[in-house]
RNA sequence: GCCUCCGUAGCUCAGUGGAUAGAGCGGCUGACUUCUAAUCAGCGGGUCGCAGGUUCAAAUCCUGCCGGGGGCGCCA
């Protein structure tokens, strides 16, 4: 179903051709009409003539009058344009008809991995991990909703000196044997411990540094003690992934780990490619147009003086697979701002060695930090109580004490699921709604309200909908039935429920599920502004049909955007 | 020093080169025997960090400043 933007665009676009071929109509969403094309003004100067007398030809040569019931030049040459109300009913009835709502699938699906949450092994979950988590699951969605083939990939840090560390001291406190009955809570403390001994102990450095060797080398005992750091850490981070309720699964674990068979195999392909330069010992690659601060070439470490292998080696040999093995088209690393440089300097890399045939196939989706109350980030102070299943369980926590206040008629386990909708709903909208470059301040206050732009009062706004059905005992009408707009209320509602496709496209296109959420709060307050002024449980057949149709299909709306955001949205609250 | 991101109402933030820059929260004034008031309507609130430039048109693009965050060779 085309929808009435690219209708519109399209006609216009012929009208515009008569003029100057090409021409761009410059559409645009008004506040002065429906729409407004705004591409007679830029025109002006090219063909030399007035804007208002090249709106006029434009006008002149459109053929709008079976989908707009107003046209109408002003100001300085600006085309308003106002659809008729057939039109848009009959755009709104193919909407409800569609399950999809509009949202087609695209044309040419990709194969994109999108690389989110990387928790580290040996270390809980905490608050550093959320944005990653809720961006990449979001896009994991929408990308997917979309018709594309999506790879979710959890790079879990499971690799490298930390373990060298972890694994001694795990000797060194006879835990060796009984290492099976750890809980990660344990490993918290035993991480902070480890590192006080790495940092005061130069022999116990030492042991770690040949243990890393031992690890990397492939010794079935350090491997043995290895492989329960990584089961433990991971059974903690399923906990957390399912009280989110993101797709993650054990399934979509390529650690770190993954690739260290493939370290020797880059570097032989970088060296033969004549990229390699031995630099203080390390075996660097220097991509053009990087510097350092003292203006000399920066560096990307492949392998360090030790002979041992950093993050950067990993993941050149982590593009090499995605592109290679698993044929994507596209990478995308939901991955904090501040690894922009060093992503950078990877995807330049992977471009020379042939790894990355397309290079703006990688994709940076960079996000700002969660802060405290006092502006500070809030993320893992060493021993600090900012652990994720803390913090959910706080959410919920608060949710469930906001519902009790309002005296709700659910029962137990009902309320129970629905605390936890909501506490987990706002941790996710609150996270998603801002822009994903920028800093966000963290504050429970905020993100629970029910009033606002909020998760909850978008489950809210969904739920009261529901409730119109339910209360009243009338099943929405079937799909695709007629849809009448006769109050001034129900055109604003019925235009923005047209645009939820276009929403979706955006969101895709920047990356930034920010662009849904607004959205969804503008179909909200749109949709309020409806109910406020129009009665739906009217005694007119046909009108009230109409409006439980707009009402059914606001919440559908809500409900599959919402869906796409990986927030819940229970029928009742 | 260089690179990068950010700077919009008291606070938190939207804002695809287009007309008079918008929401939410807080404040003030109203609307409830509710189709769920967990809501809505109205009022007040602005040198869009500053200065140039490009353009018919700049919060938006370019340059330079100011202020803040982050990054800049063997941690990941």
């Amino acid at each position: 179903m085309p929808d009435a933007s690219s209708v519109l665009l399209q006609r216009l676009q012929a009208a515009f051709d008569t003029v100057a071929p090409g021409a761009d109509p410059v559409l645009r969403v008004s506040d002065r009409a429906d729409f407004q094309a705004n591409g007679a003004l830029a025109l002006a100067k090219q063909v030399g003539r007035p804007p208002r007398q090249v709106a006029e030809e434009v006008v002149a040569a459109a053929s709008l009058d079976d989908i707009c019931s107003e046209v109408e030049i002003s100001g300085p040459g600006f085309i308003n344009l106002t659809l008729s109300d057939a039109f848009v009913a009959a755009q709104l009835a193919a909407l409800s008809a569609d399950p999809r709502l509009g949202v087609a699938e695209v044309e040419r699906p990709e194969t994109i991995v999108i690389d989110y949450s990387a928790p580290n092994v040996a270390k809980e979950m905490h608050v550093g991990h959320l944005r990653s988590t809720l961006i990449g699951d979001a896009l994991a969605r929408v990308l997917g909703f979309l018709g594309h083939d999506v790879r979710r990939e959890n790079h879990i840090g499971d690799w490298g000196t930390p373990f060298g560390m972890l694994i001694e001291h795990l000797i060194d406190v006879g835990g060796a044997m009984r290492a099976e009955t750890f809980s990660v809570r344990d490993l918290n403390e035993f991480y902070a411990a480890a590192r006080k001994q790495f940092d005061s102990d130069p022999g116990f450095a030492e042991r770690c540094r040949r243990r890393v060797v031992l690890l990397q080398s492939g010794d079935e005992e350090t491997l043995r003690l290895w492989r329960i750091f990584v089961a433990e850490s991971m059974r903690h981070a399923r906990e957390v992934y399912e009280l989110l309720g993101v797709l993650l699964t054990d399934d979509d674990i390529v650690g770190e780990s993954f690739y260290n068979p493939l370290l020797p195999v880059v570097v032989d392909e970088l060296d033969s490619r004549g990229l390699l330069v031995e630099d203080d010992g390390a075996l660097c690659v220097f991509p053009a147009g990087f510097e350092n601060r003292n203006g000399e070439p920066l560096p990307l470490i492949v392998r360090k003086s030790d002979g041992g292998y950093g993050y950067p080696a990993t993941d050149l040999a982590c593009v090499r697979d995605r592109t290679g093995r698993v044929g994507a088209t596209r990478l995308v690393y939901v991955v904090g701002a501040d690894q922009a440089l060093h992503l950078r300097l990877v995807f330049a890399v992977a471009a020379l060695a042939g790894y990355l045939p397309d290079a703006s196939a990688a994709v940076h989706v960079a996000f700002g930090n969660v802060l405290g109350t006092g502006g500070k980030k809030m993320a893992s102070r060493s021993g600090g109580s900012d652990r994720l299943v803390d913090l959910l369980a706080e959410g919920i926590e608060r949710a469930e004490a906001a519902l009790k206040e309002r005296s709700s008629d659910l029962s137990p386990e009902r309320q129970a699921a629905t605390a936890h909708a909501l506490g987990v709903g706002a941790v996710k909208y609150a996270d998603l709604s801002t822009e994903r470059v920028r800093d966000y301040v963290f504050d429970w206050d905020r993100m629970l309200a029910f009033e606002g732009d909020t998760g909850p009062y978008l489950q809210y706004a969904h739920a009261r909908i529901r409730s119109i059905f339910r209360r009243a005992h009338l099943p929405p009408p079937p799909p695709g039935s007629p849809l009448l707009l006769g109050e001034p209320a129900e055109r604003p509602l019925a235009l923005q429920l047209l645009r939820f496709a276009e929403a979706v496209e955006v969101t895709a296109e920047t990356s930034s599920p920010s662009k849904l959420c607004t959205y969804l709060f503008d179909l909200a307050t749109t949709f309020t502004g409806f109910y406020e002024a129009c009665r739906v449980l009217v005694d007119d057949q046909a009108v009230r049909s109409s409006r439980l149709g707009l009402c059914d299909l606001t919440a559908r709306v809500l409900e599959q955007g919402l869906s796409l955001l990986g927030i819940e949205a229970p029928e009742q609250m």
